[in-house]
DNA sequence: TCGAGACCTCACATCAATGGCAGCTCCTAG
DNA sequence: CTAGGAGCTGCCATTGATGTGAGGTCTCGA
């Protein structure tokens, strides 16, 4: 039996999380907590990590999709569909800071096009 | 009296953009049309241009807001305000950048940690 | 015993461009 | 004359983490 303590106003105060954030996080599967008789949420000691890592990967810019995937191939120690599913991730980032950078290379465009002397509305 | 022909299938055609996209332009008042006595939109031959120029802008990561202000900027030649807005769009696409780059680190973060050998689950 | 505060669920709002559908009018070719 | 196609408006859906608020329950301290 795992030790059941913690409460969410606690657990949201030892996290930086929002008790909404951690709700979210449980309706994703990504967090689960035990119930008191009176219906209230209990955490375990263990739950202040798990919180930190799920706000690792949201700030790595994982989904919370992702995120649920990725935990029981943590907890499991699979390290190659650990892996494979990272990379993909990363890769998808990659994509994105690429796009990102190519609307930049637009962006100069339109200055580029915008601040010419010879321009006119026409063009 | 400006020369008025397309109708809207034949500016979606013609630029690409769908009629929907053409519409809802008009809602954010990127774009004008005149109506014929049916109520149908009838555009000039300039918005052929125009409507190129505003998916250069939203290809450029440019929100309607944006291209809405830079529009009339643009075409009263206004060239400081027009420098102005479009260096501060561009200052907001580096730092959407920055922010994803640093994101990428705290993913490869999250991968060093997963891919850890000596990683257990409560870490 | 009462009030405050912590917690619960449910549900809607956000941002933005676009897709898609329903129900309608209108024009034109056969 | 009629069918079909193009246009019209208006509305809902999408994506996703979080804010916010209503309305209710429970618990503890004064």
């Amino acid at each position: 039996m795992v030790v059941v303590i913690v409460r969410i106003g606690e657990l949201a105060a030892r996290t930086g999380a929002s008790v909404r954030s951690l709700r979210y996080y449980e309706e994703q599967g990504l967090l689960t907590a035990e119930r008191d008789p009176a219906g209230r949420r209990r955490y375990a000691e263990s739950a202040v990590a798990r919180v930190a890592l799920i706000r690792r990967g949201f700030s790595a810019s994982l989904s919370s999709r992702v995120i649920a995937d990725l935990l029981p191939l943590l907890e499991a120690e699979c390290l190659p569909r650990l892996r494979a599913l990272l990379d993909a991730e990363r890769e998808r980032l990659e994509a994105q800071i690429d796009a990102m950078t190519q609307a930049r290379v637009r962006l100069d465009e339109v200055i580029a096009i915008a601040t010419d002397p010879t321009w006119t509305c026409d063009t």
